[in-house]
DNA sequence: TAGGCGTGGCA
DNA sequence: TTGCCAAGCCT
């Protein structure tokens, strides 16, 4: 039934006929004819789609090529100024660690971006999944890339049982005999692809399938069973006061410390977040503050209530004062909005 | 090794 | 509304 020649064969044959492209992606004729991706944009592009919508991705890798042309670019660049940029993208120790990464390639690497996975892993930022991809699309290397639409699509294909995230190394090996040397790159590409557009989580279109006649969940008509998942728990919900300190058209902020969550950004004071609702003993100064109700913002691991309170106070506080709150992580800018509304 | 770590879209 | 999910990595 898996036969792996046949299926490489079908899924490389649909690749090719679907053209379908991505701003970063070489096509195979382009690949064919000698065309080299250039390894430092297609490590922005992995990076930013961690986790992370390809349409949400997209406008944000074209402002970083535009303002950092170079991995030496974006070394040299103020680590705020790309801290600011990478605002609204989430999980922001990618940010960091892309900042640092740039400089290990600079000072380690003459600033040539790497292409040979032995050497991606130990760079800060990248794990298995970031360095197979740059190694297969930048190198030819046929390296075994598995993401979370390989996982769906050979976990379907093969019908695979054991619940993740127990058996995702199973399931990666599993995946790893399938690869060859012949056009890892676009191998590797096609797979994603097809997890992303066929083998889609909720409603497969199983009829349009390369893969039709080899998938055992299909045949079986349960596609969706797979990739098979522990329950999560419910999240917990956290409550806190956010405080927006006005002053003209300036409002005050701070900066967070370096590891955690939002680390490293620029937000506006809060309270501590617990598991109640609080009062105004944490507040940054005594006033009299005027409510300006509650934002909701959901995270990874908990749901975050924050009572809005705003004030009016004189410049002399001191502190940073700021006009432009486009660099805040979302949840400060949702904070600020409600700070500000009549 | 299991949990921390954002955000937005979608059913 | 609620929950799931997205081209994962780090500790």
């Amino acid at each position: 039934m898996h036969n792996v020649s046949d299926m490489r064969a079908a899924l490389l044959r649909w690749y090719d006929e679907q053209g379908r492209t991505l701003p970063w992606r070489v096509r195979p004729e382009d690949r064919a004819a000698g065309v080299v991706p250039d390894p430092y944009a297609i490590w922005l592009s992995e990076v930013m789609s961690q986790q992370t919508t390809l349409a949400h991705a997209t406008p944000y890798w074209r402002a970083f090529l535009e303002a950092f042309p170079s991995v030496v670019d974006l070394a040299d660049a103020n680590r705020d100024v790309v801290l600011s940029m990478w605002a609204g993208l989430g999980y922001y120790a990618r940010a960091r660690n892309l900042h640092k990464c740039a400089g290990v390639v600079r000072d380690d690497h003459l600033g040539i971006f790497p292409t040979d996975e032995k050497t991606l892993l130990t760079l800060p930022g990248i794990g298995p999944y970031t360095a197979a991809t740059i190694a297969a699309i930048c190198a030819d290397e046929a390296t075994n890339i598995v993401d979370g639409n390989v996982e769906r699509v050979i976990s379907r294909t093969y019908a695979f049982e054991t619940p993740l995230p127990k058996g995702r190394k199973a399931l990666r090996d599993l995946s790893g005999t399938l690869v060859r040397a012949d056009r890892p790159g676009d191998y590797g590409q096609a797979l994603m692809d097809l997890g992303a557009t066929i083998c889609s989580p909720k409603n497969p279109t199983c009829l349009l399938c390369p893969w039709r006649e080899f998938c055992v969940a299909h045949s079986q008509s349960e596609e969706t069973k797979y990739p098979v998942k522990v329950k999560k728990k419910p999240t917990p919900i956290r409550y806190g006061h956010a405080y927006v300190l006005r002053c003209e058209d300036k409002v005050l902020v701070e900066r967070r410390p370096d590891s955690g969550l939002l680390g490293g950004m620029i937000g506006v004071p809060t309270t501590d977040w617990g598991d109640a609702p609080t009062d105004h003993s944490q507040a940054p100064l005594h006033r009299n503050w005027e409510s300006k109700g509650q934002i909701r913002h959901v995270f990874t691991h908990f749901e975050l209530r924050l009572d809005v309170f705003a004030a009016e106070i004189e410049a002399s506080v001191e502190g940073v004062w700021v006009d432009d709150t486009s660099g805040l992580p979302t949840v400060f800018t949702k904070v600020v909005e409600a700070g500000l509304a009549d």
